[in-house]
DNA sequence: ACGATACGCGAACACTGTTCGCATTGCAAC
DNA sequence: GTTGCAATGCGAACAGTGTTCGCGTATCGT
């Protein structure tokens, strides 16, 4: 059982993350101040600083929770196990269009929060090695291209057409995932990687021009349009064709 | 002839946004300060405010020069006339290609500018509709959007296979850049300004997380991989197949 | 030559992040 | 049960920010 500090402090610091996000929300990252949150809570100032280092600390911890928030949402929708165990679902580019789906209603539902993670990021900032937005990004990553690699071991995905491959030799970080990969799928073609890279450049491209308003101009059902996106994308990609 | 203070303001106006940018482009937009710029030029930061009324005004500035300067980039590279007059270039979509290129060399280039015009966006803003950053989105779109009209009427683009066009109704803005884009090519399908949505999805995309520095793991030669992907999607374009 | 306008500056106000020293509270060991 | 210690909260303060105001001075049109 937690001693009653503990369980204070726990309560402290939730009670602070939800007024920090709640600034977020509504005003901006920029708007985020330590000041406004603890009037927020009804606490001075100087208090904050007994639960966070810096104004950084509190963004960095609000940013690390939606990244994994975020990499929950895609998972679950993929019918993806939460600790990376592969529940090898009956259609894999299926569970792919979902979670893409999924993302793209993640990021919509909390723009601020999707923005806090793919927006401007700080010149010279370098996400810690294992920190855990590296670690959710790669849960991620797994999620999509592990649907993929099942695709093709699913026989579902037909090789690239034209001769790009030749062209690209795979860095250490894509024979990296390469070789994850390959033990769901043992025979995937080196330009795999680069292949699906397309697909995750279109989802992620779609959704930060909507997020950011540069699309409300074409778009009259934007969920619709977006799925539509997808399910062309994996229709060519199914063919070889991307 | 313009009279001495005429020419002394606007070289005082250089000056501040000569200062403006380079702390924008070594620290970031959110490290741009007025008391700054005016350390920089000599200048108390009162003085600023004669020709700037807020530091809002300031980054408003840099964002639609840079937003013009990525607009001239772009058609430069695509032989596209600066006034919208058309080239009608002998390749449109090597022209394509090689305005995506441009995109993506600007963008890399200058990343801090790049971030200022397409990265968080404060929540709310609305941009005036005949403002220069709308006007500078629709160069790009244009150029764009004219080159696949080009191929398009040149025959090189084969239509959509598969059956997407029916469960997407166009909005007003698509009808818009569509009655635009028949001027270049009369037979113009409806979803033809979807088509090339995606595409131009992928290239924000792919540029988007390279920039924010969320692929280098996956790519050796950047350049060569990104050019690789459009030429990729340009093939498959052209084929009907996205 | 003169009045109006633009310019630049110092001082000030309100706000921010952050630090310091001092009380007070809860816990844990003697 | 008392005593010591660590955790907690607060008020005051410092440096920095954007912005405004009032005052001189330089430049302009007339």
């Amino acid at each position: 059982m937690a001693t009653r500090r503990e369980r204070a402090r726990l309560a402290t610091v939730a009670e602070i993350k939800a007024a920090a996000l709640q600034q977020v929300a509504s005003l901006g990252a920029p708007e985020l101040t330590i000041r406004g949150v603890a009037r927020a809570i009804g606490m001075s100032p100087a208090g904050i600083y007994r639960y966070y280092d810096s104004r950084d600390a509190l963004l960095t911890d609000l940013l690390t929770d939606a990244y994994t928030d975020l990499a929950d949402a895609v998972s679950a929708a993929a019918g993806w196990g939460p600790a990376g165990g592969v529940d090898a679902p009956t259609d894999p580019l299926a569970a792919l269009l979902a979670a893409t789906v999924a993302y793209r209603d993640w990021a919509l539902a909390q723009p601020a929060r999707f923005l806090l993670i793919f927006g401007t990021p700080v010149p010279g900032y370098q996400a810690p090695p294992q920190g855990p937005t590296v670690t959710a990004n790669q849960r991620m990553g797994a999620v999509f291209f592990g649907l993929g690699a099942l695709a093709w071991a699913a026989g579902q995905v037909a090789p690239a057409s034209g001769h790009r491959t030749a062209a690209e030799p795979t860095t250490e970080g894509q024979q990296d995932v390469l070789a994850q990969l390959r033990d769901l799928a043992p025979d995937l073609p080196d330009d795999f990687v680069t292949r699906m890279l397309g697909g995750w450049a279109l989802v992620h491209g779609l959704v930060t021009l909507e997020v950011t308003g540069q699309l409300h101009w074409a778009l009259s059902d934007p969920g619709a349009s977006f799925t539509g996106h997808m399910q062309a994308w994996i229709e060519a990609f199914r063919q070889g064709a991307v």
